[in-house]
DNA sequence: TCAAAAGTGTTCCGAATACACCCATGC
DNA sequence: GCATGGGTGTATTCGGAACACTTTTGA
């Protein structure tokens, strides 16, 4: 296998193995949430392939570029978004998922605080939207799968890490948070059990202000106390709301 | 950026962009348990670079080869193991990890009864060896980092799939699955209390025999029940054992 | 008989569960 | 008042924690 290797010379003359062809592109799973909805930021992408196609944002790694930094860049060029932390959690490579050769893709994905950022298209993307992961379009090249699995990963990280915080807006009421676990985890649970568990971990901070403009008893606003989790977690904390289903 | 791109031709008169020069790679974390101690299996480079040095098993992907079956041909390559299940765990993608060029690696890890394998090297591997993961020798490339992120997202493992029943021989006691389980979190359990959980699960299958040529009370030979360990997480069951340390 | 490890039983305690119930607001 | 969702209290149950204890073997 590797005794039988192609050697090319490019432009530059520098010699460089048949192996080194491959393309190498990051796709980037953006979950925010909204209205009792876990949505995620897909693209309509303006260039072949896939052109008119709904898709993730991604795009090529350049060769001197770290995968880090071209998620980041690469979200920021299609969709404004800056300084999102983005999470790496699986790479795709299968040997036709590219039409345009052999490209494999690492996968990142993030959660949002939806109403802090507005995502504005740009570069190939010609419009740009949040959907119901409920309610998906078809999507570019085996951008589905990706997706799947950036979903079940955000499932499973609700164990080790406070994605209520990270998605709801910076005040939000208890109702909203558990809102928030149901629809991400797909079942519901019981309102006093929930309330006493979340507030027994002391990562909320009470806030003197309430709900407006609300038909009925408006609810207590709270805040999440980052640097209570901080000092948790580095002591070996597992954020772990996993209650029964109701 | 991506307007910017050069445009390479190769030998066989096929443009291909600047970054379609990435080399791609696997890179398996094989580890395996004997006597108290949780292994890792390492090569010897017998070639450039870093010739000499210890490095996890792995080589360059080629352009018609899907990762999962290039991460299984090269440790068969270099250990003569076969039919493993490796499970993707992280992409090492920095610019300047690879001396021959942009390679991004993909690092798999897997868990062998290392009784029932006898690796032997081969290829441009001069030798092969088990190492207890707490005495690793200086390794090439980034593996260092690789091997380290790998134990981390075993010992994260341990919550969600049986390695216990993975890294064992096929008959085993309950005190040797403790001491797996201890050498893999670094802590101690309570033995009445590990056997009463473990035992609970209803995940071993006790067997008619018993230890021999011990110097003690011989102990009972379980083993691990699969079809019922499916059929449990099928419906959701995730497999815990976090007891207190002791 | 002793050492060493196998194996069992029991009490205690805290957290999850399953409820019932009261509170504040707009209409 | 009443509908609606916010918010609280409590008895019960279940499982983990702690620890004492018995059993079986070889030497």
């Amino acid at each position: 296998m590797s005794e039988s290797n192609k050697y090319f010379i490019s432009e530059n003359n520098v010699p460089f193995k048949q192996e080194f062809q491959f393309g190498l592109s990051v796709d980037c799973v953006v979950f925010g949430y909204q209205e009792g909805q876990v949505r995620v930021l897909l693209i309509e992408r303006n260039a072949d392939p896939y052109k008119g196609s709904w898709a993730l944002p991604g795009d090529l790694v350049s060769l001197n570029e770290d995968l880090e930094h071209a998620a980041n860049s690469v979200l920021n060029k299609l969709t404004g978004l800056k300084d999102i932390f983005m999470e790496q959690f699986h790479t795709f490579g299968s040997v036709n998922r590219h039409p345009a050769g052999r490209v494999a893709t690492v996968a990142y994905y993030s959660l949002v605080k939806s109403s802090n950022y507005h995502p504005v298209a740009s570069a190939w993307a010609s419009s740009i939207q949040w959907f119901d992961i409920r309610e998906l379009p078809d999507l570019a090249f085996d951008h589905k799968v990706i997706l799947e699995k950036g979903i079940r990963t955000l499932q499973r990280s609700v164990q080790y890490r406070p994605v209520g915080f990270e998605l709801l807006p910076l005040k939000f009421t208890l109702s909203e948070l558990q809102a928030l676990y149901e629809a991400l985890l797909g079942f519901k649970f019981d309102k006093p059990n929930f309330r006493k568990k979340i507030l027994g971990m002391n990562l909320l901070t009470s806030l003197d202000e309430v709900q407006e403009n609300v038909w009925h008893r408006p609810a207590k606003l709270y805040k999440f106390d980052e640097g209570r989790y901080r000092s948790l977690r580095d002591v070996g904390f597992t954020f772990d709301i996993t209650l029964k289903s109701s």
